[in-house]
DNA sequence: TAATATTAGTGTAATAACAACACTAAGGAG
DNA sequence: CTCCTTAGTGTTGTTATTACACTAATATTA
């Protein structure tokens, strides 16, 4: 079966940059491609967009297909358009990034018939196509985007830590913060609600947990702010 | 002359909205459909991706086709998939915005084969296909933007008054700014150069004319700032 | 040519946000 | 019970933001 157009068409697909934190620092998943062009290679998940489904769909089924994750914060990011960035023909990929907790989902990457894999954003390895590129972008739109708004909570586990948040933007950042002075910002945006829980099995003193009151969280979202911490 | 391919594929198109300034508030360019669907309606300016172009190529040969725009500021916006946003078939769109000088567009949109016009933002004709939404979409954008990117002076003549970027700020976060204050702040970011010209033609105290410093004004554009005013 | 109308251009003080900085408290490990 | 590690907390100086009203310059009109 075949399909014919009146004039030649690109191929359209969706590629998905998934970070998720660590205690280390800010990761991303990928796949290891196991068909050419660039066989072998790390990619990132996407694939190409059917007629039935809409961008943001064909994005969450990818990710679902190709790494086993559901239900996370995605955005789209840019559209690229390049000449040559497939060299079977001409492709347009229009570029999602998602935001995971990544204890939730080290497993799932790990199991999936694909070789998935997470890897530290600053350390990874030849990636297939332009991907380097579009991480590169990804990144840059989030360091961008923590600053005015209070995205990338997305990132973190239910009930974390005020020193879990500072890590945060601390990694997203990339530079140190200020303990009180950062404890006294986030407090003072009243988006988070103190929970009568401290963290367990740490070998010093247990801090408290806190989990984000969304009601406030999204009007902040939406209304943009002034993150400049 | 067709082009078969194996699986069905969605045409793609780019969509751009052009916004430019007057004395009165922030208008956008826009075309009158020559051809069904919506024929006689007014739609953004935009066609359909050649194989031999990028999208950014796509975005200014529409532009200068279709208005006869060339030389502007242009960003990407978005791009839109909603499966029925065509009613002939699926068509994915990539949404570019521009900026321009309103004083030097009105003539080449008037005289151009296709009837062009500018309409206030506030008071756009029912559009074509999805380009509300689009067109509301990039006035968000463009609203954002303006409080932490210098972005916007490109709405401005070469040579303008403080009095006119006050109107741009104006205009385009629509509420009213102490002009004291403006000025103390537009001019601590030291990125205009004053001139030694006035405004001429005026029936009034004529005011002083300044330009823009390109050098420091990209610097700034770059590591992104913060202009809440 | 004097009066009028219109916009240009300017400073200060009160308030709020930000930045820098160091110690005590709690709890597990040895 | 001592040690180690991280949690948790306030103050002060500095900087940015807001609110606010008059004089200066120029063209127009009487």
């Amino acid at each position: 079966m075949s399909f014919s157009y009146e004039y030649p068409r690109a191929a359209l697909t969706v590629d998905c940059v998934v970070f998720g934190l660590d205690e280390e620092d800010l990761q991303v998943l990928l796949i290891q491609r196991d068909l050419p062009p660039f066989e072998g290679r790390w990619a990132l998940p996407g694939g190409f967009v059917r007629l039935d489904e809409t961008l943001d769909e064909c994005a969450r089924r990818e990710l679902r297909e190709e790494t086993g994750i559901e239900n996370v914060y995605l955005e789209q990011l840019y559209t690229v358009g390049e000449l040559d960035r497939d060299p079977r023909e001409r492709v347009v990929t229009v570029a999602y990034y998602a935001l995971v907790q990544l204890s939730d989902h080290r497993v799932e990457a790990a199991t999936d018939a694909r070789n998935a894999a997470w890897f530290s954003v600053d350390d990874v390895p030849p990636l297939a196509f332009d991907h380097e590129n579009i991480l590169k972008m990804a990144h840059e739109r989030l360091r961008g985007k923590v600053r005015y708004q209070p995205i990338g909570f997305e990132l973190l586990p239910t009930k974390f830590t005020l020193r879990q948040i500072q890590h945060l933007y601390e990694v997203v950042l990339d530079r140190p913060l200020d303990k009180r002075n950062f404890r006294k910002k986030i407090l003072s945006m009243d988006i988070l609600i103190e929970l009568d829980e401290v963290e367990t099995d740490v070998a010093h003193r247990a801090a408290r947990l806190y989990k984000f009151d969304h009601r406030k969280y999204k009007r902040l979202t939406k209304q943009g702010f002034n993150f400049e911490i």
